[in-house]
DNA sequence: GATAAAGTTTAGCATTGGCTAAACCTTTGG
DNA sequence: CCAAAGGTTTAGCCAATGCTAAACTTTATC
């Protein structure tokens, strides 16, 4: 088989896509958590470990496990047996998303997709666009609304 | 700390998201796979592990690795220091990724993103996105053509 | 066609994110 | 105020995805 010539340059550019991606995962779990943790909170006035596991459908295992991460990353404090706190970077971390969110999920629901649709897919698409396209979707809200 | 009251099921559907978005992360990796093994095969007329490595920005190594699980999962086939072959079913997987990923990178054109941005965030966005949203896209698209 | 260069695979390790079962605290009822 | 019930954490397992360094093949050169 002939082995075509190289084409230099684009795949550097390429893999910097999917190298986003990658990097996205790793804080996608933790911008999952924190904004869980902010709206329990914010609903129920406190966040126990087994909130969210129930919400994140997981084991509670898990969450104790991952929340001890997020501790040594300094986003959420917590003692043993006790509710979970968010630091002053977990609540900037929680905002972010959750402003992301909104966007998203006010976007999708613009654009004629139902209200379970626009919820379950926006907390995926949440981790993946840039500010460039929040922006553009904001541009599109705004639009729309005159 | 007062516990608030419970409100079952509203956990139990909201964890449905998450749980999706995990079982999707399984995928997406297989998903960027083939669907690259493919356009590779259209370019150059082969896919060889290294130009995988070069496009995902991975290690020679870990490529290896997944095309075996990849192989064991039947999209792929392969032999020791040859090239790489989709399945069928691998085809049609990358088809799918290929067509969603059009519609997304089409759409956020249309909205008024950057090329750069398009290419970029559509790679991480095609893989959540449910039929019902890549729906009112083409939707969106159809409307703003006219 | 032997040997050096280039490319590919294996080996072995680390981290993340899941799980279950067992151990451990707290809370509550009597 | 103490024992049982209930909630939380630890221990120990697994699979996926990444890496580097070493071993092994293939290809190219002379």
């Amino acid at each position: 088989m002939p082995r075509a010539a190289k084409k230099p340059g684009t795949a550097r550019i390429r893999s910097a896509a999917f190298r986003r991606i990658r990097s996205d995962h790793q804080s996608e779990l933790a911008q999952d958590y924190v904004e869980l943790i902010a709206d329990l909170i914010d609903e129920k006035g406190e966040a126990r470990g087994s909130d969210v596991a129930l919400r994140l459908g997981v084991a509670n295992a898990t969450v104790v496990k991952t929340l001890k991460r997020l501790q040594d990353a300094g986003l959420v404090t917590q003692e043993p047996y006790r509710s979970i706190f968010l630091t002053g970077d977990g609540w900037k971390m929680a905002e972010d998303g959750r402003r992301k969110h909104k966007i998203v999920e006010t976007f999708l629901l613009a654009l004629g997709v139902s209200d379970e649709t626009a919820r379950i897919d926006s907390e995926g698409i949440e981790h993946h666009v840039s500010e460039e396209t929040l922006r553009a979707m904001a541009r599109f809200l705004a639009r729309k609304m005159v």
